[in-house]
RNA sequence: GGGCGCGUAGCUCAGCGGGAGAGCACUCGGCUUACACCCGAGCGGUCGCAGGUUCGAACCCUGCCGCGCCCA
């Protein structure tokens, strides 16, 4: 009859992460434990997402912040909170139309072909077919978030939001229609906001240009050849001797045959090429201020698709790259090139969404949210302390940007997206229509739409229900933390302070602002796809397993500074989770439960006393650290806690003492460390930590346990310093028994001699492989050791000849690290200053260090002459 | 040009006034009844350079060199 040892038969002897997340997800919703409520009695922690694009997949940018959130919720949901964790998505106008009208342009066909209503009807279609892949592995990733309050930017609440704060705005002034400078894009044929435009360094060529001719000539530098057809003056510096006489004389432009004049502008850096400037007011910025100053013609010599128009030259019809060219060789068979620069590097302003073309400075009639007074609101709510930002070294970015806001472009030419709520009289007159208003009969409404960060800036609000006043708005709002990119505090976290702060009349929509970085590549670069250096979380997850991938992430989330990330970080986080499991399982196959309390403090061994005194050191460090939003640290210290301490040392000493009797004490400790740990750990790990919490407590889940506060014990700093000695004797041991090479499977006889404690003498023979001493025992080596207690000499009877010249060595680099010390120690306490001046504990701490070094050279010396 | 930040072990980073640390990698030895996705031991650093403050500087100050990001 064979007999199987009464282990739980419910852990399998490894965990395979692809068999079960599924299935605990799935029941975690079931049972409802991410739902908010908001009649509970507790208190509310809210995140709302930031909202991914629809037409985005997870990218491992969005698992890193979205493992940070769940870290957050799941942690506070835990500690008694009403948690939130608001998911969505927004429309992501420029890419949507970017994605299908390129659909429809291999279809043969166009958005404008094709009209308006088809348009928006065809969009809608394309999103419920494959709109919000993201939402699924959002679930893959165990976000707990709650589904019944999923929400879109272009649904019915934020639509009603938009049009809320637009009519709000208007009404107060703080939205108007102008005709200004934008970034243009011509693949789009719309208009995008500053943030939109990202500024590249290219090669380009620097023209220069000799307009007119004799006394009058005068030379002018560009990149962009093709604008001079719309130049309509050329500026110097009003103190430019070089240009004196030629103020205020008319020139011709080359090519058109218009007449302009020469102008004197202080703005002109007469340094500055030949200190002479051409003017185009209708396609450059600066341009447009001189046209303003000197109230210059502004000319428009290109269509919204970049075409070269209405100049009368024969470079109407042109693409503005071909009429680039076009026009500098006429240029230069007019003998008017003076010089060329190519390739010349300069930055250029680039379509940051869609298709990554150039962007084209262009006068055009738009709509504009005015920001002075919302920015200085934003502002102030942090300068007053309303707001926290985290990390706070990034505080002067946020001032920065704040501090010195241009006014908010915010109508698109598009179709996807909120349409702009003005109509049209038959005279042009316009009226602004509210949520509940009907435009007047007849009225044609504006044909542009907002942009989309004009919804995503009202998503906290919108989210939970304003302009309502719904039960939500009132317990959510203000949402508790923003945890999003340092990137995108310009696009999205400075709109919601803006329009939060004007809807509620003060309230900021979120208390802290912690902020991360960004992930890249193992080496520190920028992940992108044309580098090729871009990794899929979801394969990840796949080979690694979902608390691999967000413990690996959250490993490395020091505040506001990016990440580097390769697999090696993610292998490692999983041979964690894989410790982890094999560990609480070697615990409950040896009864690890809490269904005992804890040994009376009597009958607790130092290593009990140990344990329990670091699990409640780590706690609070953990809590306190992942107050301050230290997800690095926090996670570090349980992964040092759980492997270096838990593993490494009290799991080993405690096969001792199950080893030794009925050790009931060890149980229990084994089980309230680890009843403390899976919860401390579940944030990061959800899936493994609910497997192996619900195996060793049998609860419900771990997911809606409370969070550890008063565990463990208080530190016992005597039974620590004798768990710390026993660490450096075993060490020692175990360092010469592998320079002896001993191997591991052979026990050596040894006497202990000088280690009073009992516990310490039977773990030291269970660590280092040691047997008691018989009858005859004769030593022929002997370790010794100064600890805090005093030396401790370990006899050992290796059974033959030791290796005098490996142990002659050992003890040469104990030797010379002795001298060192004592050099060092001496040298400190050899200067009469450091004695009078350095804090008496410091010295003392020094010359105890001398002391312990002099004792170390005395006892080494005297092994090395016994050896000789 | 302005702002912010970074240069510490081969790699990625922590430490930010009183004994240079972690993870990964590497070397050697081990299938020791939780775990070879493991165990044990070890190697490895003029803490970017130069000055200064201090009894004492990786840590504070100044300058320089190199790198990154944001804004213009």
């Amino acid at each position: 009859m064979t007999s199987t040892p009464a282990t739980r038969p419910d852990l399998p002897a490894q965990f395979v992460p692809g068999e079960v997340e599924a299935g605990l997800y799935g029941r975690w919703v079931d049972r409802g434990y991410f739902e908010a409520d908001p009649k509970s009695d507790k208190p509310p922690f809210s995140i709302v997402i930031p909202p991914p694009n629809v037409t985005g997949s997870l990218h491992i940018g969005h698992a890193f912040e979205h493992t940070l959130i769940d870290l957050l919720i799941r942690r506070r949901r835990m500690q008694g909170y009403d948690a939130l964790y608001l998911p969505g998505m927004d429309h992501a106008s420029i890419a949507v139309h970017a994605l299908v009208e390129k659909a429809l342009v291999a279809e043969g066909t166009s958005r404008r072909d094709l009209g308006r209503e088809a348009f928006l009807e065809r969009t809608w279609e394309w999103k419920a077919e494959h709109g919000g892949a993201i939402l699924s592995q959002m679930r893959r990733l165990g976000e707990s978030v709650d589904w019944t309050r999923e929400r879109f930017t272009m649904d019915e609440g934020s639509n009603r939001a938009v049009r809320t704060m637009f009519k709000r705005l208007y009404d107060d002034g703080l939205i108007y229609r102008a005709e200004r400078m934008v970034n243009w894009s011509p693949a789009l044929r719309s208009v995008l906001s500053d943030i939109e435009v990202e500024h590249k360094e290219v090669d380009g060529e620097l023209v220069s240009i000799r307009y007119g001719d004799g006394d009058d000539a005068i030379v002018v530098a560009t990149t962009r050849v093709e604008t001079m057809l719309g130049d309509t003056a050329v500026v110097v510096h009003p103190d430019d001797e070089r240009y004196r006489h030629l103020v205020g004389r008319e020139i011709e432009l080359p090519l058109v045959g218009r007449r302009i004049p020469i102008l004197a502008d202080d703005h002109v850096d007469p340094a500055f090429g030949t200190g002479a400037v051409k003017v185009t007011p209708a396609h450059d910025p600066n341009d447009f201020e001189i046209g303003r100053r000197h109230g210059l013609p502004m000319p428009s010599i290109m269509d919204e698709s970049g075409v070269i128009t209405g100049t009368g030259t024969r470079f109407d019809g042109m693409d503005r790259f071909e009429a680039r060219v076009a026009v500098r060789e006429a240029l230069r068979a007019q003998g008017r090139i003076v010089a060329e620069k190519r390739p010349y590097r300069h930055s250029v302003g680039h379509n940051q969404r869609g298709p990554h073309e150039p962007i084209e400075p262009r006068l055009s009639m738009q709509w504009f949210v005015k920001v002075g007074p919302l920015a200085k609101a934003a502002g102030d709510a942090v300068r007053d302390g309303r707001v926290t930002v985290h990390p706070p070294e990034l505080e002067p970015r946020w001032f920065a940007w704040v501090d010195n806001m241009y006014d908010w472009c915010i109508s698109r030419q598009l179709w996807w997206g909120q349409r702009i709520p003005v109509w049209y009289g038959p005279a042009g007159e316009a009226v602004c229509v509210g949520p509940d208003e009907e435009p007047p009969a007849g009225w044609v409404q504006d044909d542009d739409v907002l942009d989309t960060w004009f919804s995503s800036g009202l998503w906290p609000l919108s989210t939970l229900g304003w302009p309502d006043d719904t039960p939500d708005l009132r317990r959510y709002y203000p949402t508790s933390v923003l945890v999003t990119g340092y990137d995108i505090l310009f696009f999205w976290v400075a709109r919601m302070m803006m329009f939060g702060l004007y809807a509620t009349g003060g309230t900021p929509p979120f208390h802290t602002i912690a902020l991360h970085g960004m992930v890249r590549d193992e080496h520190g670069k920028k992940m992108s796809k044309s580098a090729g250096n871009t990794v899929d979380p979801i394969a990840w997850m796949d080979r690694f397993g979902t608390d691999a991938v967000r413990f690996a992430l959250a490993r490395g989330a020091n505040p506001g500074t990016d990440m580097p990330l390769g697999e090696d970080a993610v292998l490692a986080a999983r041979n964690f989770t894989t410790k982890l499991w094999n560990a609480t399982r070697f615990a409950l196959a040896n009864g690890a439960t809490l269904e005992r309390e804890l040994p009376d403090e009597a009958e607790r061994t130092d290593a009990d006393r140990w344990i329990l005194g670091r699990l409640r050191e780590v706690r609070e460090q953990v809590d306190a650290l992942l107050d301050d939003f230290q997800f690095a640290k926090a996670t570090e210290a349980l992964y040092h806690f759980t492997w270096g301490e838990l593993c490494d040392w009290y799991v080993e000493l405690a096969k001792a003492q199950l080893r030794a009797g009925p050790a009931d004490g060890t149980r229990a400790v084994l089980g309230h460390v680890l009843d403390a740990l899976l919860k401390l750990l579940h944030p990061v790990a959800p899936f493994i930590t609910e497997t192996l919490w619900t195996a060793l407590t049998g609860g419900e889940s771990v997911v809606v346990a409370p969070w550890p506060v008063e565990v463990g014990a208080p530190v016992d700093a005597a039974a620590a310093a004798r768990i710390v000695d026993l660490q450096k004797l075993v060490t020692e041991v175990r360092r010469f028994r592998t320079e002896q090479g001993l191997p591991d499977s052979r026990r050596v006889v040894a006497r202990v001699v000088g280690v009073s404690s009992a516990e310490s003498r039977t773990a030291l023979q269970s660590l280092a492989r040691l047997d008691a001493p018989g009858a005859g025992f004769a030593p022929t080596a002997t370790v010794e050791v100064v600890l805090s207690g005093g030396p401790v000499r370990v006899e050992l009877d290796t059974s033959g000849a030791i290796d005098v010249a490996a142990e002659r060595a050992r003890l040469g680099r104990d030797l010379a690290a002795a001298r060192k010390e004592l050099d060092t120690a001496e040298k400190k306490l050899g200067n009469p200053k450091f004695v009078e001046k350095a804090p008496v504990a410091v010295v003392d701490g020094i010359r105890a260090r001398r002391d312990t070094a002099v004792t170390e050279i005395e006892r080494v010396t005297a092994r090395l002459a016994a050896l000789a």
